[in-house]
DNA sequence: GAATTAATTGAACGTTTGTTTTATTATGCA
DNA sequence: TGCATAATAAAACAAACGTTCAATTAATTC
């Protein structure tokens, strides 16, 4: 046999992409073999190299299509106005989004990065440090502001940010929470962090289906 | 040859326990060949199977002592007060402390779960979820007392411990902050999340050396 | 409808993997 | 001193790994 009926390149690299993502969140990119992802696929190992040249470039290609996802989505989020809270605000609405969303691709994005070579983790760490310094300048305006009250402006920038990305951890759609009330939680959760004086805004709309757990 | 002069099984295995947490730390557990790791310890791949039967034994045994060294220290750190935030100042200064002096094993702890089989990974997050049951119980205690305010114990918990946790990822020691310094400000933020009235004690040491950074 | 291009298969390559077996030597004890 | 055993080396195993190559067929173009 060869070519298949119906077979489209378009179709066959996206399912290649989804299904290595998913993959690698479950089992890891050491432990995702190319005859299992092809199988996952439904194809032939060899089929994969028709897409991505090395394992490694699929990995890559993945982990920088997130970054470029995640700033591309905060492009579009960022607020105009100078207010740091509702910068903040902002902030952390989109990444908590964006995260849960592609909690696949983050898992790889923030799991894998020993299996990079040195210039493709260097590549992929710039971007990551342009969006994190995206952060601390709204974090260093809110102290500089007196609307945050802030130890230190890189510590807490880490915090917040190993703090949101580690919803998709435990977080599972269509459980006990919804992303709003998650979202809002954490909102409010980030606002008394920074030492803002007003609390986080949707606040009142989750306190009805808060302290269900002990 | 065979056995070499100076050989002591203690010592080896304690420098296989110790090369292989350094190891899954910086490449991961699938990325660390048996041949490696025995090369780091200065002996053949054979020798190995004399003190772990398997691999995932191996990280195991790493995973395990991990959890039990944590929660030992908690144990031996858990104040006797009933006061909800002096229990939570333990509690953050016991996980920070413990996780940076092991952060080699605490990398293979929450990055090699997938690697475990189904029985033990179930007997580790047991073991997690016991120790981070200690955590909601102190916030619930504050909440029920008035001292924190608190929209969902076990949401926050979560925030907590990866905000903490997540130390490992970026200290390194002897940089810019000291562990004390990076506890302190921890502390801090952590109070302040958890809208406790008074925060954190040590804040004032920090204060001269904070805030240099952007 | 013939020629060309795109997509895929199936088999094979050399390496590396975790693990086992057998032989050999150092060490601790009688 | 001699004996038991603890500790290791060296070689080998089958299985799995990422990757390559030639052959083959579906889709597209002219």
């Amino acid at each position: 046999m060869a070519r298949t009926t119906g077979s489209d390149g378009e179709k066959t690299e996206a399912a290649v992409r989804e299904a290595a993502a998913s993959l690698i969140a479950r089992y890891g990119y050491e432990a995702m073999s190319m005859r299992r992802l092809a199988a996952e696929v439904g194809v032939q190992a060899a089929a994969l190299y028709r897409y991505f040249p090395t394992k490694e470039d699929l990995l890559f290609t993945l982990m920088r299509e997130h970054m470029e996802g995640l700033t591309a989505a905060w492009e579009t989020a960022r607020p105009t106005t100078a207010d740091p809270e509702a910068r903040l605000a902002a902030y952390v609405r989109n990444h908590i989004a964006f995260h849960i969303e592609r909690r696949h691709s983050t898992h790889a994005s923030n799991m894998e990065l020993r299996s990079l070579s040195h210039d493709r983790l260097t590549r992929i760490l710039r971007m990551r440090t342009a969006y994190e310094k995206e952060l601390r300048a709204i974090l260093r305006d809110g102290a500089e502001a007196g609307v945050f009250s802030i130890e230190d402006t890189g510590l807490t920038a880490m915090a917040l940010i190993q703090m949101m990305t580690g919803v998709i951890v435990w977080f599972r759609p269509g459980e006990r929470l919804s992303v709003a009330e998650v979202t809002a939680t954490y909102l409010s959760m980030t606002m008394r962090l920074v030492g803002a004086k007003i609390d986080g805004t949707e606040e009142r709309h989750v306190h009805a289906h808060a302290q269900l757990r002990a």
